[in-house]
DNA sequence: ACCTGAACACCGTTCAAGT
DNA sequence: ACCTGAACACCGTTCAAGT
């Protein structure tokens, strides 16, 4: 699966803290966060593990380093539509940059410090909002009630397509089992299901569902606006 | 700081799993998740780390089973008021949970796997739905916009009491030093400090946030299902 | 100036051997 | 039936020694 060492015949590429970077995010691309380690790291980029301390403090200072490339990713949207668009294509933008790095939303969430590139686009969506014109304190309360759904990601509970995507005959014994356990959880993937063409569906499209929850949220704040 | 390994004169009481998930729990609730070793789980159960594989699995078993417990302690709201306040009053009672085992959030959002008590859980809170008359459809997109509001918690991008917690004079430093970069930013943490006593304030009270986002969606799913 | 071998203090986990 | 010593395959990180 991942390139090996090759021995490279050129002069030598020198290592560089974006060089590392750039190499962790690949892996972390390919294998998941979880493979991503200072020997594997190393190992990736032709160099031993302590090689990689030269140019970066430690493994902290390279999750932080990714998560800015990441974030620096986004384009901040310039406007020029009214509010609820200009807001809508830079959420939707986001993410984009998540679903091309599976592993960032998670990622982001345990970081705590607040990074330039971090404060950059949230700077941006605070001031989408003031030009639609919300007050500093609602736009404020927005930041917080759109929450993680700002990076264009939200943290969903269990995926429901995986209860559905085993067999047609396994999944409607599930099912039948299930009913008297949790009748109202049952009939809802029932009724998803027949939604879709087949008898049992592919579960839930989670683009749909994400636009869903975004736009409940921006339509009652912009509620909220125009009542002040 | 951790309570050590005191030679027990008692005949010794036996292990077990239910044993090995309560003290994984205590360790975790004092040192955070990331103190939560083997090693250090059985020293604290007076045992060698070898000892816990009698009763468990794995690791990923006490994860798994940590979460079980957590989402258990939530009680199921009987209802007997109208569905908003019933749901408001379940979730909060999760919040509650959640704050007591603050590693716990973290946690439930990394297990894919969908447990019992979990699907115990969620389907109490689609029967709130129902009761409330919301159709089945609406219903599950209400699940999906609320996300891991459901459990009480939101991942807030990062803590912007953070930056205010520093000296007054510090702070005013900072925050004069980030008009220019960050303008709307800036602007919206002098509001939030003026609303306060104090010249320089103590940040956001996250229960208000909660409760104020968790109200707009509640509201706007309200709007949907009587506009059905 | 950059890279590395050897070493340290940690992990999770297995398994044969003890009681 | 339950516990453990020794061992394995991994971690992140330091530091003196090499070029």
């Amino acid at each position: 699966m991942a390139t090996e060492t090759e021995p490279n015949s050129q002069p030598r590429v020198p290592l560089s803290r974006e060089r590392v970077l750039r190499a962790a995010i690949v892996l972390a691309d390919q294998g998941g966060i979880e493979s991503l380690s200072m020997r594997k790291l190393g190992q990736e980029l032709g160099v031993e593990a302590m090689s990689l301390y030269n140019h970066v403090a430690n493994k902290e200072e390279i999750l932080d380093g990714m998560v800015d490339v990441v974030v620096s990713e986004i384009d901040l949207s310039s406007g020029g539509t009214e509010w609820k668009t200009t807001l809508r294509r830079q959420v939707l933008s986001a993410r984009e940059v998540m679903v091309r790095h599976p592993w960032a939303s998670g990622m982001i969430e345990s970081r705590t410090n607040i990074t330039q590139p971090m404060m950059r686009y949230m700077d941006s969506i605070v001031g989408i909002f003031r030009d639609g014109g919300f007050s500093l304190d609602l736009a404020h309360h927005a930041m917080h009630a759109l929450g993680s759904r700002l990076l264009g990601f939200v943290q969903e509970l269990f995926d429901d397509s995986d209860a559905l995507d085993e067999s047609p005959e396994v999944a409607a014994l599930m099912l039948q089992q299930m009913t008297e356990e949790y009748p109202h959880i049952s009939a809802m993937m029932l009724e998803i299901s027949h939604d879709d063409d087949s008898t049992v569906g592919q579960g839930c499209d989670d683009y749909v569902e994400f636009v869903f929850g975004l736009d409940l949220i921006l339509d009652g704040l912009e509620r909220l606006r125009d009542s002040a």
